[in-house]
DNA sequence: TATGCCGGGGA
DNA sequence: TCCCCGGCATA
């Protein structure tokens, strides 16, 4: 990639939603990003008029997404971000890690997060920003009265100093040695993410005709067009290198947006516009070791199992989403101390206990602990075969 | 295979 | 109610 030169360590005055208000010297700074094909140079200022300009299909998307009426459309990027150099390694490294081990655990759901943030671009794979302690980076979604699907769209950041335009500007400034998009080694095809069509086609319209048509079941002719389609398929790019592809294939992005699925942040707190969604925290997802470790060591310690249905629920209808959301990656971001129970969420195990049975504890037990030989020490309930009420687990 | 414990039955 | 045990599930 053409390198973008960045000294992206700078501050500019911002309003409370982020949006760069005054010009100031910070604006006519070193930052300038190169054209990748062209070698044509933009001035940091000039980065957001090229977004309809020169050279917008290497610094930003080409195409506006075509939703409907439900969502909100896209408020014109007024800034870019203001991110320390030092920051950019860490967030490639986290990038890399996630798009690596995530897999489809994270289909379809990219996440902002300020403590992990993940987002996905046109061609679905992942771009994290890891946790920026201080500052630098907090991102929101823009409100959608319904669940927004895979965008371009205007990331405002909460943080009063830092706003995002779109993923692939962001490409840029985290300093993304690969941006999938911008990769004119083959043509851009759109692949029908519907469970057992995987039909590629050549142009957007065409594949949203194909999923309105063939999947949604939606008159061709019918003026209204919400956008759904856009959830079912995914460009691919046909030369491209393979895990961009695997990825985008597992992606069901749009095609003509650069912007990571809009699920917010503010989902972790529960609900975002009357819609709840779960917590899909890459960090969780990609090692789920981490927050589901408990101590068995402390066995004796009543531990409160915490199932799937503690957990934020999922509350927006989604109509058949092929190869969107595989049940155990919807993992909560839990506590240390919580436990997961994974068999509430998967399929029920091969035979179904007709009582839920409880658990095989794993304190040791009365006949552990003293065995056979000093039976009389046992407690009654395990003298008895039952659970025992001594070492409770 | 060992262990935990549920369900049932006898005293 | 106490006590025991068959049998099942699980580690």
């Amino acid at each position: 990639m053409a390198a973008a030169s960045t000294a992206l360590a700078l501050r500019a005055p911002r309003d409370s939603m982020g949006v760069v208000r005054e010009p100031g010297p910070w604006q006519r700074a070193e930052v300038s990003l190169s054209c990748c094909d062209s070698g044509a140079r933009f001035e940091r200022d000039r980065i957001l008029e090229s977004q309809v300009g020169h050279c917008q299909h290497h610094i930003l998307p080409t195409q506006q997404p075509q939703y409907g009426s439900s969502y909100s459309p896209q408020a014109p990027p007024s800034s870019v971000i203001p991110v320390p150099k030092h920051r950019l390694d860490e967030a490639i490294a986290a990038a890399a890690l996630t798009s690596l081990s995530s897999g489809p655990m994270v289909l379809g759901v990219g996440t902002a997060d300020c403590n992990g943030q993940q987002y996905r671009d046109s061609t679905g794979v992942s771009s994290i920003r890891r946790s920026m302690n201080n500052s630098d980076l907090y991102i929101e979604m823009p409100a959608s009265s319904t669940p927004s699907p895979p965008l371009h769209s205007a990331y405002s950041c909460s943080y009063p100093d830092a706003a995002i335009e779109d993923s692939d500007t962001t490409h840029l400034l985290f300093g993304d040695p690969i941006p999938r998009k911008r990769k004119n080694s083959g043509r851009i095809m759109f692949r029908c993410l519907w469970k057992n069509c995987g039909k590629v086609l050549s142009s957007s319209a065409a594949i949203q005709k194909h999923i309105r048509t063939a999947h949604l079941g939606r008159n061709v002719e019918q003026e209204h067009n919400d956008g759904e389609e856009d959830f079912y398929y995914t460009e691919i790019d046909v030369n491209i290198d393979t895990l961009s592809d695997g990825l985008s294939n597992l992606t069901p992005t749009s095609p003509t947006t650069c912007g990571p699925p809009c699920f917010p942040y503010a989902m972790s707190l529960g609900a975002v516009n009357g819609t709840e969604f779960p917590l899909i925290s890459p960090l969780s997802l990609s090692a789920p070791s981490n927050l589901f470790h408990v101590h068995s060591d402390h066995a004796y310690q009543a531990l409160s199992p915490v199932t799937i249905s503690d957990t934020p629920k999922v509350g927006f209808s989604w109509q058949s989403p092929p190869l969107l959301i595989k049940a155990p990656a919807v993992l909560p971001v839990l506590s240390v101390t919580e436990k997961v129970q994974p068999q509430a969420i998967t399929a029920p195990s091969s035979k179904p206990s007709p009582v839920t049975r409880k658990p095989r504890g794993e304190a040791k037990k009365c006949r552990k602990v003293y065995g056979m030989e000093r039976r009389d020490m046992w407690c009654t309930a395990c003298r008895w075969k039952k659970a025992c009420q001594r070492f409770i687990d």
